[in-house]
DNA sequence: AGCACGCCGACT
DNA sequence: GTCGGCGTGCTC
C-alpha cells in the first residue's frame, strides 16, 4: 500500500485580492478545504481579513516564490457562487490591456462585499401538521389566520397578519401553541422574468429584417460584433430588443450598457412595454440593498436582463449571451479615474470571452466602429429611415456674422422668430447650449482680472441661481465677491459669455408666457428628476426646453419641432483629435430630438463658420461622407483608429517634480520603426485639483501593441514618491 | 486599500 | 512626560 499523498504541491493556491497589488498572493489550503478557481475566500493579510478569489495558477511559475513555511492558511470559503472562468479571464485581460494591477480590476467585480455573505433567509410561518395532542383555543383572530393560510405553504409574517387583520403577536401566540410553525420562505427573486413573447410595438419591414439578422447572431451562441446604425428615430431600440428576446429564448443573460443610466427613464418605459417587466438596473445611484440583491441575482442567473452603466461589465453573469452598447459613440463610456478603460471596447472583449453576441448601436457611430465594420471585423446593419413615417428635421445654419444677436444677447433674430412661430403653433421648442451655469467667465471691467480656480487651470463658472462661482473640475466654489479681488474696484465684475441659465434669462424676456424648463446635470439631480422632466415635456406642461448635452440623449419628445443651437462652434475649439467628430455626433443627436412624430422638425445652428466641414455635414445630413473625410485625415499620420495611442499623465503637487519626471520619461522614450513619442508638454489641464500635470503621448502603428513598450519604458524610469504616472491606453478627449 | 510603525507638536 | 498628527512601507 502506498503512502498517503503528501500535501505539498496541492496545498498552495493563488488568491487574487481586490487591492492594487502587483499580482495574486499564495496561500496554504487547510487539509479539510477543497478549493476550485473562482471560489470567494476569506484570507489573512497583515493584521486583517480580506476577501479574495481563488485565481488560476500562473502560466509561468514565480521564480522566487514565498516558501511554503511562510504561507498563511485560507480562513474560509464564502457561500457565494464562484466567479466564472470567463469573468476571471476578463479581469486579467482588462488589467493587462490598461496596465492596471489585476487586483484593482477585481475590485470593480467585487463592489458589493455584502453580496458574498449567505443571503439572510426570510422567515415566515407554515401550518402545523394536524393531529397534535394539545387543543389550543381558536379565537376569531386565530381562525381568520387559519382561513388565510394554505396548507404546506410558507407565508411571510407581515402580509399574513395584514390579510387576516390581526397583529403579529397573534402569530407568535399561535406558534407557541403549536398551531403554526416558523419556516423559511422559498427564495423568491425580486426580479421579474422579461417575457420574450410579450406583445410589443409593431415593427416596420426594415426593422423586422434587421431584427431577424440580430436574432440569428444571438441564436448562433458564438462571439460576433454587429454595428447597428440608423438615423435618429429609426427604431434601433426596438430592433435590438428583438435580439434581447432571442437571448432570453436561448436561456442566456443579456446586458445593455447605456451612457447615462440616470437619464434613461424613457428607455425603461420602452423595455417594459416590450417585455412586460422592468430589467435589473445597475449604476452608481442604486442603493446598497438593491445593489446586493442585484449582484446576487445576476450571479445566480435570476436577473435575465441587466441594464447599466459601464461598471455593469464586471457583474458576475454565469451565462452571458448578449452585450449591447447603446449610443456607442458616447465618450461617457470612457472611465477616466482608477482603472482607465473604455466600456465600449471592453464590452466587445467581455462578449468574446463569454461566447456572446455583441451589438454596438448608434445613429452617429464612432470612426473606430465604422472602420471595424468597413474592415469586415464587425457585421453592419443600417436602418435608413425614421419609424412611423416621420421625416428627418431640416437643418439650417444661422450665420452669426450676418444676423448677430442684439448687443449683450445670444439668441439671433432668425431663432427668435422661429421659436415665436413654433410656440404660436402650440408646438414645443428647444434651445441647446452645452454649457452649465450663467456665464463661463467672470472678469473685472476695470483691471481685466479673471476669476479662476485656485486648484485648476480653469475659469470659475458663475451659477447665478445659487450665487456661486464654481469650478467644474474640482469641488471649489465661492460666493461672487463684491469687489475685484485684484484691484479692489466695487461692482466691476461682469459675466462674459452665455451658459444655459443666461439663455433662460434671455428666453424669459423674449417669451414671458412660455413655460420654460432647464435640463442640465445640475438641475436634474438623479433619475427621478430626469424622469419627471421627461414626463412634463411629453404631457405638454412645458413649451420651451433649455438644455445642455443631456438633452441630446435618446429622448423622444413627440411635440418638439424646433431646436435652436446657441453655439454650434463650441466643441470645435482646442486641438482635440476628435473635436470635429464629436461635434457632428452631438449636434446631430440634438437635431434628432426635433420632429419625431407627424409634424416636421426644424433645426437652426448658430455659427461663425458656416463653411466649416462640420456645419456642411450637418446641413447636408451626409455624415458618411464626413466620416470618410475624417478617416482620410487621420490615416496618413497613423492617428486612431489607424494607429494606437497611449498617454502618460505625470502629476505632482510640486510643479518642478512633475516637470523633472516628465523630462526623465521623455529622455528614456522608446523609439524605432512605427513608434513615436510626443512631449512632454503641459497636460490640457496643466493644474487639476492642486496637482501639476504633464503629458507624454506614445503613438504606434496599428500592428504594434503599446503595452509591452509602455511596461518597458516605465520600468526604466524611477518615479519619486509624490509623483504619479497615470497610464491611459486609447485616450479620448483632450488630445 | 488598510494597518502598523515612526517621528514631531500641544495637552492632562 | 504621553496623545495623536499623518508620512512610509508592507502585506502570500
Amino acid at each position: 500500500m502506498k503512502d498517503t499523498p503528501t500535501v505539498s504541491a496541492r496545498t498552495r493556491v493563488s488568491i487574487l485580492l481586490p487591492l492594487p497589488l502587483a499580482g495574486a498572493y499564495d496561500y496554504a489550503v487547510p487539509a479539510s478545504m477543497a478549493l476550485r478557481p473562482g471560489e470567494f475566500v476569506s484570507v489573512p493579510l497583515n493584521q486583517r481579513e480580506v476577501i479574495g478569489v481563488v485565481w488560476d495558477a500562473p502560466a509561468e511559475p514565480d521564480p522566487n516564490p514565498v516558501p511554503d513555511r511562510r504561507l498563511r492558511p485560507v480562513s474560509a470559503v464564502l457561500p457565494a457562487p464562484p466567479m466564472t472562468g470567463s469573468l476571471r479571464r476578463f479581469i486579467d485581460w482588462v488589467a493587462a490591456y490598461t496596465l492596471s494591477p489585476p487586483g484593482a480590476v477585481l475590485r470593480m467585480a467585487m463592489s458589493v462585499p455584502a453580496a458574498l455573505e449567505a443571503p439572510t433567509p426570510q422567515a415566515g410561518w407554515i401550518l402545523s401538521p394536524p393531529g397534535g395532542n394539545s387543543r389550543p383555543r381558536i379565537t376569531p383572530e386565530r381562525q381568520r389566520v387559519l382561513d388565510v393560510m394554505k396548507a404546506g405553504q410558507v407565508h411571510a409574517g407581515a402580509p399574513l397578519a395584514e390579510a387576516a387583520a390581526v397583529s403579529l403577536s397573534v402569530l407568535r401566540g399561535m406558534a407557541e401553541n403549536g398551531l403554526i410553525r416558523p419556516a423559511l420562505l422559498p427564495h423568491r427573486s425580486r426580479f421579474g422574468r422579461p417575457d420574450p413573447a410579450h406583445p410589443g410595438p409593431a415593427l416596420g419591414p426594415e426593422q423586422e429584417a434587421a431584427g431577424a439578422a440580430l436574432r440569428d447572431r444571438v441564436a448562433a451562441r458564438a462571439f460576433g460584433v454587429t454595428l447597428l446604425t440608423g438615423v435618429t428615430g429609426s427604431g434601433k431600440t426596438e430592433v435590438y430588443f428583438d435580439a434581447v428576446a432571442e437571448c432570453l429564448r436561448q436561456g442566456r443573460q443579456a446586458l445593455v450598457l447605456l451612457p447615462e443610466i440616470a437619464l434613461s427613464a424613457q428607455w425603461l418605459e420602452r423595455f417594459k412595454a416590450r417585455f412586460g417587466v422592468a430589467p435589473a438596473l445597475w449604476h452608481s445611484e442604486v442603493t446598497s440593498r438593491t445593489r446586493r440583491d442585484t449582484w446576487r441575482a445576476v450571479a445566480e442567473g435570476e436577473a435575465p436582463v441587466v441594464v447599466g452603466a459601464r461598471s455593469a461589465l464586471f457583474l458576475p453573469f454565469p451565462d452571458l449571451g448578449l452585450v449591447i452598447v447603446d449610443e456607442e459613440h458616447e465618450t461617457a463610456f470612457k472611465q477616466e479615474d482608477g482603472v482607465v478603460y473604455h466600456a465600449r471596447d471592453m464590452a466587445v472583449v467581455r462578449a468574446r470571452l463569454s461566447q456572446a453576441a455583441c451589438i454596438l448601436v448608434s445613429a452617429t457611430p464612432s470612426l473606430e466602429s465604422l472602420t471595424n465594420a468597413e474592415g469586415g471585423r464587425y457585421a453592419a446593419l443600417h436602418l435608413p429611415s425614421r419609424h412611423g413615417g416621420a421625416s428627418l428635421p431640416e437643418i439650417e445654419i444661422v450665420d452669426l456674422r450676418r444676423t448677430p444677436p442684439e448687443r449683450g444677447r445670444f439668441i439671433s433674430p432668425p431663432i427668435v422668430e422661429a421659436v415665436t412661430a413654433t410656440l404660436g403653433r402650440g408646438e414645443q421648442a428647444m434651445l441647446f447650449l452645452n454649457r452649465r451655469g450663467y456665464a463661463p467667465l467672470t472678469l473685472c471691467r476695470h483691471c481685466g482680472h479673471r476669476m479662476r480656480c485656485p486648484n485648476c487651470t480653469a475659469w470659475l463658472v458663475e451659477h447665478r441661481a445659487q450665487r456661486r462661482l464654481q469650478c467644474h473640475h474640482c469641488g471649489h466654489a465661492e460666493v461672487p465677491p463684491a469687489e475685484c479681488p485684484e484691484c479692489g474696484t466695487a461692482n466691476s465684475l461682469t459675466a462674459v459669455g452665455p451658459g444655459v441659465e443666461r439663455v433662460l434669462e434671455e428666453a424669459a424676456a423674449l417669451w414671458p408666457d412660455a413655460r420654460r424648463l432647464v435640463m442640465a446635470s445640475d438641475t436634474l439631480p438623479g433619475p427621478a428628476a430626469a424622469a419627471e422632466a421627461a414626463r412634463a415635456i411629453q404631457d405638454r406642461e412645458v413649451d420651451l426646453i433649455i438644455g445642455t448635452q443631456i438633452v441630446a440623449k435618446g429622448w423622444h419628445f413627440p411635440h418638439l419641432t424646433l431646436v435652436g443651437v446657441v453655439d454650434a462652434d463650441l466643441g470645435l475649439a482646442g486641438g482635440d483629435l476628435r473635436a470635429a467628430e464629436r461635434t457632428v455626433q452631438l449636434l446631430h443627436q440634438v437635431a434628432g430630438r426635433a420632429g419625431r412624430a407627424e409634424a416636421p422638425g426644424r433645426v437652426l445652428l448658430q455659427s461663425f463658420s458656416p463653411d466649416h466641414p462640420v456645419m456642411r455635414a450637418l446641413v447636408s445630413g451626409d455624415l458618411d461622407a464626413f466620416m470618410q473625410e475624417e478617416a482620410a485625415m487621420r490615416r496618413p499620420g497613423h492617428w486612431p483608429p489607424f494607429g494606437r495611442l497611449a498617454a502618460l499623465i505625470v502629476s505632482s503637487e510640486e510643479e518642478r517634480e512633475a516637470d523633472r519626471t516628465a523630462r526623465d520619461l521623455g529622455l528614456a522614450a522608446p523609439g524605432g520603426e512605427g513608434v513615436q513619442v510626443l512631449g512632454p508638454a503641459p497636460a490640457p489641464l496643466a493644474l487639476l485639483r492642486g496637482r501639476y500635470r504633464r503629458r507624454l503621448l506614445l503613438k504606434t502603428r496599428r500592428d504594434i501593441a503599446v503595452q509591452p513598450i509602455l511596461r518597458d519604458w516605465l520600468a526604466r524610469v524611477p518615479v519619486p514618491n509624490h509623483v504619479r504616472v497615470q497610464v491611459d491606453v486609447d485616450p479620448v478627449g483632450f488630445l
